[in-house]
DNA sequence: AAAAGGCGTTCCAATATTCGGAACAAGCGT
DNA sequence: ACGCTTGTTCCGAATATTGGAACGCCTTTT
């Protein structure tokens, strides 16, 4: 009942599908907890939104594997919704009541309006580009971005998501989950090998997140895409793990996520990344105590 | 038929047409598009999404007028869905997979893809700022933003979301729309004086707009925000207003947007504004006619 | 201390909604 | 014309949703 890491406990009926990257094997996988209607039809929508194209209504039907008649109604409401759009030819394409909802979840995010004078800070030190994202389930979810270079578009970043096994700010995030939370994380994960330097298995990530913990900073050497490196540092709020915050309840609804600073490998070598780390890890630890401070039970009144 | 603003408005629930039933005349307006339970979990997601601060179960029971138990499960499947987070303080925010959802929408998007470089040169011929928008329903939707000065964030513009009535966009995509969808979007349309200036009444927006279908473009003078000035015009792609595009079928599911110049009153004056419509009416065109290529019934093949 | 009240949550019978197989209606290709 | 594919609609059966009521927990009041 977690907010952030509760993945699928292995509860059974509804073959849920969900679907990540580029085409690779459809096999329905593990569902999550019960979200009922709701769920399924969120389900049709990741499909057709981590597309790479244009799904038309049978395409999707072969992904779903759901009846017909019950994918059509699905189909039918995202779109009547806004949530999906159907183009002139039938095709199903994200719609465009997305942007606005995420343009509310952006300008709205506490993190971020306090990590940003931070990530500020940190990409003025060290020159190269840094990146706050935030954990969800396997994934990185990115936040914000400050680089120099306003050649690649700046928003084209946010709202990136990236698994969270093969870069520094994903490990960086693991290594702060509590054990039970990490493994619910593991149980979900699978290895796809980016590069040569990608974990292939859960021992070897499991071997490097304990190392991570100890030192409190991650390093990515290319291990997501060749001739990029990072290293990164976790960042909690509220109570982060799951320990109970307020009364006896046991919530345990703080977010992890953490801060990145990422460079091509000609100009980022790995003893500059250990230089940094330092500064990293201050400046992660900067941005949880004003999240603490700023984001506290009551943040609702001084806005 | 909103879904949007209100959700069980009050006491509603007698519209129900039981199967058999005698005669039921097609007196219902507008006829409210059912979206089931999908439709009923994402008022409630529009409304703490909308919110200005985060909501506690109270305060959106005491908006939604849902019965608890109900909401409670509605509550509690878009937190698992990761479509809202619930706090330490459990009140709820617009949850991180709305971000993650909007990335996929905004980068696939075609419309926004081939308008860019127009959108480039159009502001390189004025210095002001350029925006390209969609309609949905009553709303204008921003999907991408060219400006100099960067001070502002780039990205806190996209998804945003105005008025159609008052703003240069939404005038110029209602002028587009078909005389059937027009009425349609009027109905639901509620005027609020922002300005001075603000349209208030559909008789006077009408007339305006019938002046903008005739010369191709609209101005806002100052009509959502004092002190600042637009020119816009129409942009429709696929069959834009609802002739049936292939077959006999009558789809109607061209998208309706518009691009504009925008600036502040004391440097851009209405003389001005007039100066650029020819410019802004041909790179509308331009991008009109690069969609009619690049978004044709079979873009899927050539991606 | 006890009572009263607010808040979030859980329970469960009634029922409205979804499910999903099958039939239907249009294209498309041969 | 024919078969085949694709998209849509139908309707009994299955089930998720509904919503009133009760339940803890905590805070405030008496």
């Amino acid at each position: 009942m977690t907010a952030i890491g509760d993945i699928g406990g292995g509860s059974d009926r509804g073959a849920r599908v969900e679907k990540g990257e580029s085409g690779e094997s459809g096999e329905s996988r593990a569902a999550a907890q019960d979200t009922g209607t709701l769920g399924k039809a969120l389900a049709v929508l990741d499909l057709v939104v981590n597309a790479d194209v244009p799904l038309r209504f049978t395409d999707i039907h072969a992904l779903s594997r759901q009846p017909r008649g019950t994918l059509h109604r699905h189909l039918s409401h995202l779109v009547q919704e806004g949530l999906l759009f159907q183009r002139a030819d039938l095709a199903y394409e994200p719609g465009l009541r997305l942007l606005a909802f995420a343009h509310r979840a952006w300008s709205r995010n506490d993190l971020r309006r306090i990590a940003r004078p931070h990530l500020d800070r940190l990409h003025a030190e060290t020159g190269e580009t840094v990146h706050l994202g935030v954990l969800r389930k396997t994934e990185i979810i990115y936040l914000d971005k400050v680089e120099s270079r306003q050649t690649v578009r700046m928003e084209s970043q946010i709202g990136r998501v990236s698994p969270a096994y093969c870069t520094g700010l994903g490990k960086a995030a693991l290594s702060a989950l509590s054990p039970a939370r990490l493994e619910a994380s593991l149980a979900a994960m699978s290895y796809h090998p980016f590069t040569a330097n990608t974990h292939r298995s859960k021992g070897s990530l499991v071997a490097d997140l304990d190392r991570i913990r100890e030192k409190g900073y991650a390093i990515d050497a290319e291990e997501h895409e060749v001739e990029i490196r990072c290293v990164a540092a976790p960042v909690t709020t509220g109570d982060g793990g799951d320990s109970a915050a307020t009364g006896n309840r046991a919530y345990q609804r703080g977010v992890i996520g953490g801060i990145s600073v990422t460079g091509p490998a000609y100009r980022v070598t790995l003893g500059q990344l250990e230089a940094w780390s330092g500064l990293v890890k201050d400046v992660a630890n900067a941005i949880a105590h004003d999240a603490a401070v700023g984001l506290g039970p009551v943040s609702i009144g001084d806005m």
